[in-house]
DNA sequence: ATCCTATCCTGGCTGC
DNA sequence: TGCAGCCAGGATAGGA
């Protein structure tokens, strides 16, 4: 699904064929996809506004906008489960999914298409409302293997969850959390007040290697949903150790790897490489065996 | 403060 | 071949 690397992609690919685009048109074809004000003031917004820029903050893809050269807000688009962006003819056949439509004025447009009808489209003229409890970027200076540790410590989590958790840290979903954990040895259901700064280092050091891996790959595409903006799959899913892959062998030992729900998300962890505990008790061993024969 | 569950959605898959 | 039922998950809300 749509998660930093995949966004990160979207916006690089699109970039070059918005900015400095003024964009002539816009067509909301499901009222609910538009959040944050009415389809019509939506449209207002960014109907003759010019693209300066395209970024990204966590899985949120950000068109800057100006009027006379002046800052006049941002289109702001989240792709949720199965959004996609893409820059095509005026007259390309967007199929049934397509949710908004933005015709520019190089005779393209940009087409926001969605088949769950989770993704969503904002204007807005300030970000701090929309951004402002996101936790830091992974992939910034904020966020480093001391501010992990202190982060970590000063919450009482189970790490699978806060890692989702977007006002922690902002762009991780399941497979990256998955992914990340893994390659960190650290188990998902772990205690974040318990995780000592030799851990908090290697997963900072995990997240850092695996986003950065996934982006250089155009993201990961396991199912038909995710595509980049030319249409083509990303090409990480083919380095997952443990996402997708129940009771295949683990790269690093050979045990079968588990899948539990935690969370209400698919969880997928090596149980020999991923202690529940570095000082497991007889207790808390029972429990996490308990746990994890009950999901199967 | 943290945890748990439900909600939003629908294509694709499983099993009969 | 058809069809019912379940599954996937990002974010949020409400209750325990």
């Amino acid at each position: 699904m749509p998660e930093l690397p995949e966004v990160e992609t979207v916006a690089r690919l699109i970039r070059p064929r918005v900015v400095g685009r003024t964009i002539r048109s816009g067509e909301v074809y499901r009222a609910r996809t538009v959040a944050g004000s009415k389809p019509a003031a939506f449209v207002r917004g960014v109907v003759g506004a010019r693209v300066a820029e395209v970024w990204r903050r966590a899985k949120y893809v950000v068109l800057d906008l100006e009027r006379d050269g002046e800052a006049a807000g941002h289109l702001v688009c989240h792709l949720r489960m199965t959004g996609r962006l893409h820059v095509e003819a005026d007259e390309w056949d967007a199929g049934k999914f397509l949710r908004a439509r933005f015709e520019l004025d190089d005779g393209r447009a940009l087409y926001f298409i969605d088949v769950r009808k989770f993704g969503k489209l904002w204007f807005a003229r300030d970000l701090a409302a929309l951004f402002g409890e996101l936790g830091p970027e992974p992939l910034s200076d904020a966020f480093d293997a001391d501010w992990l540790f202190d982060a970590l410590r000063a919450r009482k989590r189970q790490l699978k969850p806060l890692l989702l958790d977007q006002s922690f840290l902002a762009g991780l979903g399941n497979i990256y959390v998955d992914e990340s954990l893994f390659r960190a040895g650290l188990h998902p259901l772990a205690s974040s007040k318990r995780v000592d700064r030799e851990s908090a280092t290697r997963l900072h050091g995990a997240i850092r290697s695996i986003l950065a891996g996934a982006i250089a790959r155009e993201g990961s595409s396991f199912d038909t949903f995710y595509r980049t903006p030319e249409g083509n799959p990303g090409g990480f899913q083919n380095e997952f150790q443990v996402y997708a892959r129940e009771g295949e062998p683990c790269v690093r030992c050979g045990a079968p790897i588990s899948k539990i729900v935690v969370g209400q998300r698919g969880t997928h962890f090596c149980p020999r490489c991923q202690p529940r505990s570095t000082k497991l008790t007889s207790k808390s061993t029972r429990a996490a065996s308990a746990r994890v024969s009950r999901s199967r």
